[in-house]
DNA sequence: CATGAATGAGCTTTCATTCAT
DNA sequence: AATGAATGAAAGCTCATTCAT
């Protein structure tokens, strides 16, 4: 077989056809979710056969892993981009806060395909990506705690636990991602503004 | 038609079958997940014929939808008896946490199962559960609600936005319950203790 | 999963259903050949449905194996009545011969599908059914040998080797099988009356 | 179309890019087999791209046939080469016995994918090649027969039916081919000289 | 109350072939 | 002469559901 896989070189034009089918396979993502998104809703979203998919992508697990891989790599540079702009420890917390809840904000559709993925996708062997412990370390994860323990060592911050903390915005970030009852009557703005605040008051030294 | 149906009154022997088809449900669900969590596998599971679960649940959708509704019950269930036996505001925010916590290393398959129906089981019209925001009440956050905003009447704790607080609480715990790299690394006593810590922080008075 | 398979006690009408589909698969791969025998195919000859074929064999080569099995049974119960029916090696022998040719005379649907599915269906590792030497001891060839065994033991038959007689005279056997220049211009009757004359030499004592 | 196919005249290096695929083709159809010998395993083999294929031959059936068609002429010079240095009837017969033993034995890949082809292949009418009564004289049968023909004319052999002995010497030649619980534990030397004595008795005269 | 039997719809994947370049 | 890109058709298989018994 001479088709195109994820790890090989692939001519200009093939590159084209693969980000046309992952952003079919995104859009498909959101609109009918991943239990429906088979192969045929995906090509008739893309405008083409199943068949092209097949080409271009090993198997349906090759489509939805590099899918994964872009949605990832966009979502990190966004929010990545925006705290590294800031200087502080203090600043970099708020641009953190603020661009992650943006990000959702900003593109509904990536992150309902990201949540899709994560949580149907599995291994060969079964197991849930949403249970697999990233052996390569999540980049918005270091980033945050870098942010905390650079804050500490500046003495800009006081003492707590950097990974708990961590987790605790991670999770209070995802809370509005995920809650609709939530995102839908108070708006982002204003939820990471209440956010920096709460999180400010567990930094601050006393 | 006579089949009995969620909704409907049922004899006791059709409720004990309906028990066994729901925990043969659960098992099925932490063990390969709902995607391959057919109606077979689960007959399979509970050693009855497939049939059987059509006679009892009106379809899968019918079965999933009760299996939730239990498993969201126990966890109610489990969390408002600790919280409750407690009396003053903070150690309710305290038995909140920790049981919440606890919880999810008590039961782990009811929390997998749990996950399992919130992120693949969609309504008729498609809207992926996760993304309801329920009708009803959650007790669980409206628990946490009511004990942030007793804090604050009876001046033991002091000013903040409760909605956000409850959320960034509520999104704290469940970042436990997902991220396998935290709760493989570090016990769930020491993170309740710490997230305890951490929030008291932001609810006492200056 | 509930499905009767080859290898678990089945209902009567369950096996009524399995016979019906073998039965099928025969005709169908005499008719069209092993590549175009497709489950579709094969449904469509017993006028079922496909998916009643997976219901009642695990998988197509499931199916194609107990067809196989049911081929090679009916095939050797044909030859060794016969031949079990004489007395004397030379007798048996001819008799042999005589079932053998005759089979493929009076069966060649039978015979057909027999070759099709020898030459066309490869175990898991894709090794071909005709490269595998089989570990069950085939009971034509070993009644073979044990003719011509018995006939030198008696001293009816003189000194050959008794594998390569055998093997010839089963080549010769088949040659008539496979090559329809031979079996489309000399009756059965003859050919094999000229084999065992041919034969019957090669054993007679000098 | 411009294409070339097996019948029309070819330039130098379309004929080299012809054989290369042939020998592709029987290296495949030996690893893998007929049916899974898809023009894109062949193009693999080949370090070609399936279209090269496409446009050398008219399409799939177009290579078999051609591919066949070398195979079966180098089994036959192989085999006629050894027979016709021969001088008396009953030398080419031993020679004609040994060569045809001999061939599997030196070149099995080749005889593997002749099997392959034979019992795979169809028409367009879907009549498998192996029931097909070659229009075409077979040079290797015709040899055999001729063989002893001619040493009947010359007094060298005794009586017997010609076309029936031709037949069953092919068939114990291939029935070595073909049965691997033969072929793996008998030599091919010491087959053939058992074969030979055997067929040595049948053809002597009284 | 319980089951085995049966189906239609849908799934992913492979294939030979075509065509523009 | 050679290729990458593309397709339609067909394959085997799984599934939720229905129905007669």
């Amino acid at each position: 077989m001479t088709h195109k896989k994820t790890d090989e070189k692939k001519s200009f034009i093939s590159e084209a056809r693969r980000s046309q089918i992952v952003e079919a396979a995104i859009m498909t993502l959101d609109e009918i979710g991943y239990i429906h998104a088979s192969m045929a809703q995906i090509a008739k979203k893309a405008g083409i056969s199943t068949a092209l998919i097949s080409y271009h992508f090993r198997d349906k697990k090759d489509l939805m892993d590099y899918t994964l891989l872009m949605l990832l790599s966009d979502m990190s540079s966004y929010v990545l981009e925006r705290t590294q702009a800031m200087v502080t420890p203090r600043d970099k917390l708020r641009a953190y806060i603020e661009a992650s809840i943006g990000y959702h904000a900003d593109k509904p559709t990536y992150n309902v395909a990201l949540i899709e993925i994560l949580f149907h996708a599995r291994t060969a062997d079964n197991v849930p990506y949403y249970k697999l412990d990233d052996d390569e370390e999540n980049p918005l994860e270091s980033e945050l705690q870098q942010i905390l323990l650079a804050g500490q060592e500046k003495k800009e911050f006081g003492a707590f636990n950097v990974r708990v903390l961590a987790s605790a915005i991670r999770g209070a970030i995802d809370e509005y991602v995920f809650n609709r009852k939530l995102n839908s009557t108070i708006d982002p703005q204003s939820y990471s503004s209440e956010l920096v605040n709460l999180f400010y008051r567990v930094v601050t030294r006393d």
